[in-house]
DNA sequence: AGCGCAATTACACAACTGTATAACAGGCCG
DNA sequence: CGGCCTGTTATACAGTTGTGTAATTGCGCT
């Protein structure tokens, strides 16, 4: 009578590394960051809880991990459609699409905004996390100014360009925030899109809701 | 030879539960809600463990008391000086003093970021965190309203107004949340009061810089 | 086919968590 | 000044946490 013991494969590290920060970014994300115990992220995961610790030094190494590929993926959803090569040519039209895609689906959504917060909780104790939300937001910050740069507005310098892009990143940040906290007072004639792109728009003083592309309904990947 | 009681004073039901109440506040922004415990809380608020339970049902109602009182805090320090005897009767004084007080200390904070991002952590899965956030919204956003109702702008109906006020909180919350988390990018030129004040006299139409009273170096009460 | 290594599991452990309950004592009322 | 209510402390407890370590077994290698 031998004690039964579970059936396994092998796999590679690099399968077994996404498996385990997908599975800790799906439960932060959907239970909360106290949910999220080496046990509950290696159930996810499909393998027991001491494989944790034999790709990642600790469960906190993971955790800082998977707050990058995060980042990583909020980033990259923002600019979509931007590269590709039926992208929009028009300047008012490619800012418009960026500030479109940063205020819906799948960037806005609760179980980001809950990941989001849980990783700048941990902002002000631990440096790398620091320097992951410092490289962040400059990044998308400079995305932002590029794309104010390209309309070539008149009276827009470098300055300027720099002060308006901090200034349209806020009212997104802010929009996605608070959309992501209470969805159904975003939807419809208040949805967070259109008060964005027309908010950007008066910031820079054109007409951006009627260059923005018109969405494509089932363009989910 | 009995063992040593610790020695104790008895204290109002009031004393008790607001010095529950900040200790846990003040645990939660400095070493994050891991870390508040129901020792730690105790401790911190120079009692034992039991009491807590004494005053709360759970730890998840002094928590939840906590955020409220957090939230109430944060709203009447952007408030500060609307209310006094002395307070500006212009206008765009008013508002520029209101959108000035939002995104400077006491109400830009570090800390204060940690704690509003602990709390948003919680909005999706306990019902009454939900309400207390929207209700702190709700009542932040018509601060706003009314005090760009007041400005009577040409063109600026209810409607107009209502959407005028969703905007300049999504400006004001974004400023806050990245002046809080990167205070250093937001000092000297940039700061976060000179850029919110004038995005949102940029929404509005005015110039609400010119309008902004004064800062009074030592009003810290 | 089967050896050997390392990926994976299994188990143990001490620290810590929130809560329940009983014993104690501070200080108001008589 | 003494009793007694109740605010407060003390202690116990079961559950959970992250981590360390030894045993197993999948599977690439020759």
């Amino acid at each position: 009578m031998t004690p039964e013991r579970r059936p396994y494969r092998r796999e590679s590290e690099e399968t077994r590394r996404e498996a385990l920060i997908g599975a800790a970014l799906d439960i932060v994300a959907t239970e909360g960051p106290a949910q999220a115990t080496v046990r509950a992220i290696a159930d996810r995961a499909g393998v027991t809880p001491g494989l944790i610790r034999h790709y990642f030094t600790s469960k906190e190494e993971l955790v800082r991990t998977a707050y990058l590929t995060m980042m990583d993926r909020m980033t990259a959803d923002s600019r979509r459609g931007l590269d590709a090569a039926d992208a929009p040519v028009d300047p008012a039209a490619r800012l418009a699409l960026f500030v479109a895609n940063s205020l819906r689906a799948p960037v806005v959504d609760p179980q980001r905004l809950g990941l989001w917060a849980a990783f700048i909780q941990r902002i002000r104790h631990e440096s790398e996390m620091r320097d992951i939300h410092r490289h962040t937001y400059h990044r998308y910050r400079s995305i932002l100014e590029d794309l104010i740069r390209a309309l070539a507005l008149p009276g827009f310098d470098d300055r300027r360009c720099r002060e308006a892009a901090i200034t349209c990143n806020a009212v997104i940040d802010g929009l996605w925030m608070e959309s992501s906290a209470l969805p159904e007072e975003f939807s419809g004639e208040t949805g967070a899109v259109r008060i964005g792109v027309s908010a950007v728009g008066a910031l820079l003083g054109l007409d951006l809701a009627a260059a923005l592309p018109p969405e494509i309904p089932g363009d989910t990947e």
